[in-house]
DNA sequence: CTGAAAGCGCTTACAG
DNA sequence: CTGAAAGCGCTTACAG
C-alpha cells in the first residue's frame, strides 16, 4: 500500500503541487474556491503530510527536546506533562531523554539535540557551569532551563530560565524553624555537585544559622539523593544526635525521614520538628502533615512551555523568569516557645 | 553557517557520497582503509547525519511513540523512563503526548502516529474496546499496550501487551481483608468507563464478597478520580457507614483516605483498615505503612521496551506478557479474629 | 492567483 | 570495493 503524497493530491484536485503546498501551510494567496477543493481532497484521501521531507526542506524540525538531568522527580513528571500540553498546540512535539550522570550534561545534550535536529530545548533539573557556555553557544537554538541552578558567568542572551528563588525559599523555611525556637537543627541534603539546587538551600541553611547566631555542627549535616528511602537512613543518624528539627531539601527525604522518626518511636513534632522542600501533593496527606516549602509545579510548566514557544514563534529576546514558592504550614514544626 | 552534509564529507575524504553512506550505515562492503579516512573526517568536521533526509528515503523515522491515556500517575513516570532507556540505546527517540479524555482515543493515537511519521506505538493505561480494531488495522505500525485492559474480541495478532492480572490481584487483597475477619467493606474506584483497570478491581470487589457470601450494599462503593484529594472526599462518605475495612483501588487514593480517617480521629487500622494498590514507594512511608498490591514497575518498562525494540528489529510475533504483582503487607489491615 | 522546476540531504539499485 | 545518478516528498523562488 503506497502511502499518497501531495502530488497525488494534487492530480485528484486538478491543481499544481505548490498550490496544494500553499493550502498546506495556510498561504494567503490563494483562491478560496481552490482552497476548498484541495481540503476536500485531502480530506477524502486522508492525506498527512510527510514530516521528514518538510523538515528537509525547511532545514529545522518541529521537534522541542526536554532533557530531564538527575533524578527523575514527581515534581519533573507533572512538570513534563503541563509542558507538553501547551506546545502541542503549536503543533511541536515532545521528544524526551533521561540524562543521569552530572558530567558531561551539557556535551550529552548538544549531542541529542544535534541528533535529533532539535529545534528548542529544554532543561529540567540539574545546575549551568561557567564552562557549559560554549555548549551554549553551539546549540544555536533556544533553551529553557527549568528548576536548574543558573550562573551568573554566563551572558544571559545564550539561553532562558524558569526558577525558584532556592536560596531564599529555603532560608525563610529555616527562619521558620528558627523562629519557631530551634536551635539545634540538622539538615538533609544531597551531594550533587556544586551547581545545584542541593548546594543553594545548603547555603541557605549555613547563612540562617549564621545570622540566628547559632553554631553549625558537622554531624548535624547529613546526605541522601533525593529518595525516600536516602532521607529514611539520613534521618536515622540525625537522630543519633541533639537535634530538635530537621531540614530535608526535598519532600521526598522528609517523608522517609518522618518514617524513621516514627520507627524509632518518636512523635512528629513533639519530639522532633521535620521542614520539607517541594511542596508534592501527598506531602499535605502525611500524617502529620508536612510544612513544606511550595514549588509552583503548574506555572513553572507553563512558563517553560510559553516561554520557548515565544523564542521559536516571535524570536523575542531570551527571558528569566523567577516564580513565587510559597510556605505551606503543615503540622511538623512545633513551636518551642513564644516568639 | 551553513550546516556540513554529506557530500562535503565525501570530498574532504576523497571519495563518493555512496561510500560515505556505506560507513554512515555500518555495511559491509567498505575497505578498511576507506572507512577509516572517511571516519575520520566525519569526526573532525563534527558531520551529523540529517535525520530528515535519512527518513525521507527510508520512508519511516526512528520515533516511537508513548500516548498516555488518562491520569497521568507517579507509576507510568517511571515506567516512561525506563522504556526511553531501553530504545534509546537502539537508537529510537521517544515522543510524548498526554491524552486526557477516554473517548476516541484510538482515532486521537492513530492521527498521533500518522503525524509523527512513529514507527512503534505504546500506549499506557486506559482499555481496549473491540470497537478499537479497525483503528489498531490502520495504525500498521507495531504496538505495544502497558498497563491497559485488553479485549478478548480483538485478534490478538495485532497489538502486544504487557499488563498484570488486576482481577486476581485484586481478589488476592480482598481475600486478604476478608481473611482477616472483614465483613464489611468499602470500594474507592473510579468511573473510567467499562474497559479500564478500575472495573477488573470493582469486579474483584464483587467477585471476592459473593464468593464469601457477604452481601453487597450501594453505599459501600464510592467514586474518586485516582487523586489523593478524591480518596479523601471518598473516604468521609464511607465513614458515614459501618465499614470497617476500604480497599482503594489506586495507592494515591488510599493515602487521601487514610488522611480523611485520622483527621476524623480514627486510628488506622485499628479503627478502619486500608488497602490499596499500586505499591508505590510512598506508601510503605506511611504512618502506618500501606498494606497494597504491588505492581512490578521497573520490570513493567522494561518489558515494553524490549516487545517493542523485538517487533521493530526482528519483527517478530506479538507478544502478550503478564506479569506478577505482590501482596505487599503493611500495617493497615487490622485482624479481626483468628483465621 | 497558479504551476513547472530546482533542490533540500540522504539511500540505493546499477554499472563497473 | 566504489561512484554517478535517480528519487524520496516536500517548499519556494520564479515566471506568468
Amino acid at each position: 500500500m503506497k502511502t499518497i503524497n501531495i502530488k497525488d493530491i494534487a492530480k485528484a484536485a486538478g491543481v499544481g503541487v505548490s498550490t496544494v503546498s500553499r493550502v498546506l501551510n495556510d498561504q494567503p494567496d490563494v483562491k478560496a474556491s481552490t482552497k476548498e477543493k484541495v481540503l476536500k481532497v485531502i480530506d477524502e484521501l486522508n492525506y498527512v503530510p510527510n514530516n521528514s521531507a518538510r523538515n528537509l526542506k525547511r532545514h529545522k524540525t518541529n521537534h522541542i527536546g526536554i532533557f530531564v538531568i538527575g533524578e527523575y522527580s514527581t515534581f519533573f513528571s507533572k512538570v513534563i506533562q503541563t509542558i507538553e500540553k501547551e506546545v502541542s498546540s503549536q503543533k511541536y512535539s515532545i521528544v524526551l531523554h533521561f540524562h543521569k550522570e552530572n558530567v558531561k550534561t551539557l556535551e550529552a545534550a548538544v549531542e541529542f539535540a544535534l541528533e535529533k535536529r532539535l529545534v528548542g530545548l529544554i532543561f529540567l533539573g540539574g545546575g549551568l557551569l561557567s564552562s557549559d557556555e560554549g555548549y551554549l553557544k553551539q546549540l544555536n537554538i533556544p533553551v529553557v532551563f527549568g528548576s536548574t541552578v543558573l550562573n551568573d558567568d554566563i551572558d544571559k542572551r545564550l539561553y532562558n530560565s524558569v526558577t525558584i528563588n532556592n536560596f531564599g525559599a529555603a532560608y525563610h523555611g529555616m527562619m521558620h524553624l528558627i523562629n519557631s525556637g530551634h536551635r539545634k537543627i540538622g539538615l538533609i541534603t544531597t551531594n550533587d555537585g556544586k551547581d545545584n539546587v542541593a548546594e543553594k538551600r545548603y547555603q541557605a541553611y549555613l547563612k540562617a544559622l549564621e545570622d540566628a547566631k547559632l553554631s553549625h555542627h558537622a554531624e548535624y549535616v547529613t546526605i541522601g539523593d533525593y529518595s525516600i528511602e536516602s532521607g529514611y537512613h539520613a534521618m536515622e543518624e540525625l537522630l543519633k544526635t541533639d537535634v530538635t528539627a530537621v531540614f530535608a531539601i526535598a519532600d521526598l527525604m522528609a517523608i522517609g525521614a518522618m518514617k524513621a522518626a516514627h520507627d524509632k518511636g518518636l512523635v512528629v513534632p513533639n519530639d522532633i520538628s521535620l521542614l520539607g522542600f517541594d511542596g508534592l501533593e501527598v506531602s499535605k496527606y502525611m500524617n502529620p502533615s508536612l510544612t513544606t516549602i511550595e514549588q509552583p509545579t503548574d506555572s513553572m510548566g507553563m512558563n517553560i512551555g510559553s516561554v520557548i514557544l515565544k523564542q521559536l514563534i516571535d524570536e523575542e529576546e531570551t527571558e528569566h523568569i523567577v516564580l513565587d514558592t510559597s510556605f505551606y504550614k503543615g503540622q511538623t514544626v512545633k513551636e518551642m516557645k513564644e516568639v
